[in-house]
DNA sequence: TGTACATCAGTGAACGCGCGTTCACTGATGTAC
DNA sequence: TGTACATCAGTGAACGCGCGTTCACTGATGTAC
């Protein structure tokens, strides 16, 4: 029995517990409750320390909240970082696109719900953090779209235009998957299917575009 | 005095603190609240009457998220019928229909910001309320899609796929505008061109579509 | 390798506060006769 | 038109509860010598 008691020492390793606290909250978050209305109590509860432990790893709730947004953005950034280098390589882009959006999404359920509850629901502050946050996603898109050849005589300002309608109709899209079920495998195949229509459709206008700028 | 006295009689007549209630609500969650985080206390007080009286006109907290659902939905169902109208009259369509629209929204401002901010903020009720009035407002646009000539002979599928796109574009858009100070007259212009090139993107794709259904 | 000490995550009691909701009540309004 | 009465919106005291945060503390870990 004396070597079962000696063997955790500490219950975590140091920085261990921060991260439970924000894993713990975004889990909490994947239910439908938006992050004003979690308690510091509920969640420190919940990760299984006294409620005073929690001032050991964040000053404020708020500042949990920016660490919330920190890290689903640090996910977001890496996920379409592997997306951009699978379409990259592909013969089939939109499809492939889609695919592989739809497969990471899968793999950060909670980090992306967030985003997607916050985005209007939540304080102004980490509402301006998402806005600012998909400005970028947007900038970058429109960077990849001008490598296509038939793409890179265009205006920046239209350029942008087509990529924010792009962007506008994946975040559509990937927000319905959220809000179901995640065993829905049915619906999740069919709102992929959308998707990949709505790319191709919008693919479709471009040739026929005249810019007015 | 005597006649200033007698004057309000009561200080409302019956049924308007019901209202008073829906539209205080509404007021204040245009601000950075969801409706989580709004208590019946902050309403009452803000309203004007004491907590108790809450009771006369609805049975919990619960029963006033399903009033103010009703209500958005109820403003929203009106503006789409007069965009309706409006577009069914016009020689430009998609032009009348994004200044329609707008002009509408900034009309109904708190109503729609409470169905963007709980669209995936809130509780799964409220949320299972909106999914449904969207699909309705998607499908009502498939059917006046099908009356366009060259659209006639389109399957329902492919009606509703197009149909789905042009409601995500322009509920991006709006959110958008709501998500901006009201008094921000230069990003609404500047939305309000992005929404209609958005959608003159999308009808241009439209003839090259090849259905596979 | 052994000892002394600083660091720091976690503890538990305690605080004052705003919350949602109950209850018995008041008193004005509108209605039946 | 005048009177008696039912209705019902609003009152105010009271409840028990969970909240966020403070404080002085404990005791294990890692480090300097």
């Amino acid at each position: 029995m004396s070597e079962a008691r000696s063997r955790p020492r500490r219950s975590s390793r140091r920085g261990d517990t921060r991260k439970a606290l924000i894993n713990g909250a975004f889990t909490l978050l994947d239910g439908q409750k938006s992050f004003d209305g979690l308690s510091q109590r509920e969640l420190t509860r919940y990760v299984g320390i006294v409620p005073t432990a929690f001032y050991r790893h964040f000053a404020s709730m708020d500042e949990l909240g920016q660490a919330l947004v920190d890290e689903a953005f640090r996910a977001l950034r890496q996920i379409l970082e592997d997306v951009r280098t699978d379409v990259r390589g592909s013969k089939r882009p939109v499809s492939t696109l889609v695919r592989s959006l739809l497969q990471h999404v899968r793999a950060h359920r909670s980090a992306f719900r967030f985003i997607a509850a916050e985005r209007f629901g939540g304080a102004g502050g980490i509402r301006g953090a998402i806005r600012r946050e998909m400005r970028l996603v947007q900038a970058e898109l429109a960077v990849e779209l001008a490598r296509f050849p038939y793409l890179k005589d265009w205006s920046s300002t239209d350029l942008h235009m087509i990529a924010a309608l792009m962007v506008n109709a994946m975040v559509a899209i990937v927000e319905e998957v959220l809000d179901r079920s995640a065993a829905d495998k049915a619906a999740e195949a069919e709102l992929m299917a959308l998707a990949e229509k709505h790319l191709r459709l919008i693919v479709l206008g471009i040739p026929h575009w005249r810019s007015q700028a």
